[in-house]
DNA sequence: CCTAGTATAGAAAACGTTTAAGTAAAAGTC
DNA sequence: GACTTTTACTTAAACGTTTTCTATACTAGG
């Protein structure tokens, strides 16, 4: 690697002169500020960001933790889209995305904190996550610039998607087809699922639609196989409902499965909606109708936040910000009001 | 941050000796070490992990290189499942994982070796790409650690799903469930297209099945529109197949459209095929037969192997490493020995 | 022509580590 | 007891930057 030392030789002037020349400072003339960069470029010099960051504490390297019950987060449909629009945002800034280790064994093991502070994260966001795990607390509440997405944490930054007013739009929509009768099988208990089922009851309740208990049930989110049980349950009913919704896209397709399986079809005897807008979901049949959350702008407003929280510490809003979604229809709910 | 520094002064010894300490060199004695290491954990000491890499010039960091044309390659099924599979054994080695950046706008722009360099990754994993990019071939040809995936290149380490036997697998098992007339429809122009039809085409000459030119078509990888057409196509000759392999299991949901919307029914009148065992075909009816790439062991050997080469340059072979994938079998493809 | 001001460059310290070389004391050798 | 060896620790330099302070030369004002 070639380094400032070898350009000041290079150059014949000290090694403070190229520094001060590469980074543009004013105290350096014209034609050696030209004549140190040229070389430079010729000798093919970059920066090492190790001593860059030893001296600034600044790395320009965000952490990222995204953490799946199962995996890495990486295998997470909704979150790895967040994740690629972040990652672009942030590189556009010039910043780099590394992943907080996040596995539990190894010796030397570090908490997400200390293994933030061991590589001088400039900041970190947070996904995806158990938010009550003890690390991940400490992790917060550090003085690092935190984002974190779809969960809300006392003074921190958050993005999350607007889960009530989702709800609402995706209720609103198929109450509008027509559908009285409306299931919902929702996933485990977190501060997402509860917005949306309150968001639900609140909706109905506006619209004057009634919900039996029996229509709303638990599954697990992206687990096709609950998803296939309840379905079935919901079958079974003496009264079924004329519409289920779903936790997420993935589980959605136990639920067909489920349909298909009772020999109905979708959706001419049962309607089914989604809820995150996958790709996968516009692409099969029946084409789902779902709500579709803006990944693109949760992920590019996470990044333009943190980003802003990390250069402009004393400006930057702590806020949530609330990004809304989309009705995506497909072909999975039926209009009743034509015949 | 508390250094090496502030526990030297706690125990009264010099900074030196705390290195030495914490690094279990055998020139300093028990019970300082012990000493010195139990005020370091009570002090909450990390290293400095820029400090360490500008001394050492090793950052136990690995570089990827993720490209999908569209996006970053997070968002790609196969590859990410890969990318997931390689943190978790490379974090289970005490490295981490940081993106080279892909944005190829920005000021200040690096190539991808400028930015290798300037991080200092220890070594580098490249996988999804255009491999003919100039600056990809820069990065491989560097005198850095690198394991590239699916793609091979001379004199580096390479990891690759075994298309040749995969396509062989997948073939043999729909010529045994019956079918003669078999059409495939593969991705574009690259090595692992060729492979696989390469392979396709062997295969089918070794069981004596003849696969007139029109059976053979191209479309995009992940692609269900094109997919959709080139199965019209199909299915629009006067002597149709009875099986349609895809370019992957994603651009198969595109055939599989296509088919349900001519009325015809899967498997009954006609079996599909698909490539990768993405989950989600899995999940979907009709379930999908594939063959299934162990993205599992296919990142595991990437990251063993690209550390192995980092931690011992000399002793590692270099070497292609081929991983074998299995026929996952579905419900897309007919029997058509059972009557 | 003297002084003050300005423009340009250099010297040196610092960031937090690692490590080669050095030193002093204790222990072993005959 | 004089020697070497071993043990335990320290000194100091180095990694590649950034930055403060200092120095020199030139310009301008009077």
């Amino acid at each position: 690697m070639v380094s400032m030392k070898d350009i000041s030789v290079a150059c014949g002037v000290s090694v403070a002169t190229v520094s001060k020349a590469l980074n543009d400072h004013r105290d350096i003339g014209a034609k050696t500020k030209e004549r140190i960069r040229q070389t430079a470029k010729e000798m093919g010099y970059f920066p090492n960001s190790a001593a860059q960051a030893l001296k600034t504490n600044r790395t320009y390297n965000i952490g990222v933790l995204f953490v799946d019950k199962a995996m890495s987060g990486l295998t997470h449909d909704y979150f790895s889209y967040v994740l690629d629009s972040f990652k672009r945002t942030a590189e556009e800034h010039g910043y780099d995305i590394t992943f907080i280790n996040c596995s539990k064994n190894g010796k030397n093991r570090m908490s997400y904190l200390e293994h933030a502070k061991h590589r001088g994260f400039d900041g970190v966001v947070i996904a995806c996550i158990d938010f009550h795990d003890p690390e991940v607390v400490e992790l917060i509440r550090s003085d690092l610039p935190v984002v974190t997405i779809d969960h809300l944490f006392n003074n921190r930054i958050a993005v999350v998607s607007d889960n009530v007013s989702g709800m609402r739009q995706l209720f609103t929509y198929i109450y509008k087809m027509g559908h009285r009768k409306i299931a919902y099988i929702h996933g485990e208990d977190t501060a997402v699922t509860q917005n949306r089922l309150s968001s639900f009851y609140k909706t109905a309740k506006e619209l004057g639609v009634e919900i039996p208990d029996e229509y709303v049930r638990e599954a697990a989110y992206r687990d096709t196989k609950e998803a296939y049980k309840k379905t079935m349950e919901l079958l079974d009913l003496p009264d079924p409902p004329t519409c289920i919704l779903y936790p997420d896209d993935f589980a959605s397709f136990g639920g067909i499965n489920a349909i298909q399986a009772r020999g109905l079809r979708i959706p001419e005897d049962i309607s089914v909606a989604g809820y995150d807008g996958i790709r996968v979901a516009r692409h099969i049949e029946p084409k789902l109708t779902t709500l579709r959350q803006d990944t693109e702008l949760i992920g590019h407003e996470a990044a333009k936040n943190l980003i802003n929280l990390i250069e402009e510490p004393k400006s930057t809003l702590i806020q949530v910000i609330t990004i809304g979604g989309e009705v995506l229809e497909g072909h999975s709910v039926k209009d009743l009001n034509k015949k």
